[in-house]
DNA sequence: AGATTATATACCCATATCGGAATATATCAA
DNA sequence: TTGATATATTCCGATATGGGTATATAATCT
């Protein structure tokens, strides 16, 4: 077998950093495909494609308006991947009060409070 | 251009699910490598290449002991996700009170409180 | 040293990826 | 209809994957 598709789960489509970063831009409103691209500097198939990925696992919708086609978030498809990760929150929220855990705060410049 | 390897960072080593399994069963104490073989009922090698990878993107550390080693968990890594997926948490939580998003709680037998 | 156990690595293969480039489809305008 | 704009699709190529199987390394025991 080979790697699990993209589209198989919202964890893979994730994965991809542009993918993120449409999420990104569609969690502030609307937008068309030629949209996306100026504002990330991609070529425009390219944003075709990722959205295509986003919407084969129901991450966005889309709507067509006249000879554009707006997209939109869904939200809740992140919700499994938050509810994963959650599970595990305690392990560096507990560990805020350690010396070594909090040196590591400053020197990443974080706020530790 | 490929798919960015699953060892670039924790986004792209926990889209498989089988390391999401291995991650479940580390967070609650060490394991050895035949022991979490058998536990998720894989083999060997692939458990082995499945740590390699957690691994590389620092979501374990490895500790020699005798002829075993004993893998733990690093949940620190995972806070990056956590971090951004909870920027759309208002995306499922604030729709709650809307009546269709209500009857997909019932519908999916998930608790709608 | 030799045997046994635990783990890591190497090799193969089918499959999907992402970006680039070209082209197809769709919608509107004149 | 012809032309322009917006988006989707197709083809390509380099690359990595994950499981299977076999083998290598490492540590322990007799």
């Amino acid at each position: 077998m080979a790697r699990r598709p993209t589209t198989a789960d919202p964890f893979n489509a994730v994965a991809e950093p542009r993918r993120r970063q449409i999420l990104d831009l569609l969690a502030t409103g609307e937008r068309s495909v030629n949209d996306l691209a100026g504002l990330l500097n991609l070529k425009q198939p390219q944003v075709s494609k990722h959205l295509k990925v986003l919407k084969a696992v129901g991450l966005v919708n889309v709507r067509g308006a006249g000879r554009r086609r707006l997209y939109t978030m869904n939200g809740d498809k992140l919700k499994p991947i938050h509810d994963w990760v959650k599970r595990f929150e305690r392990m560096w929220a507990e560990r805020l009060d350690r010396l070594d855990e909090y040196l590591k705060e400053l020197q990443s410049g974080e706020d530790p409070g």
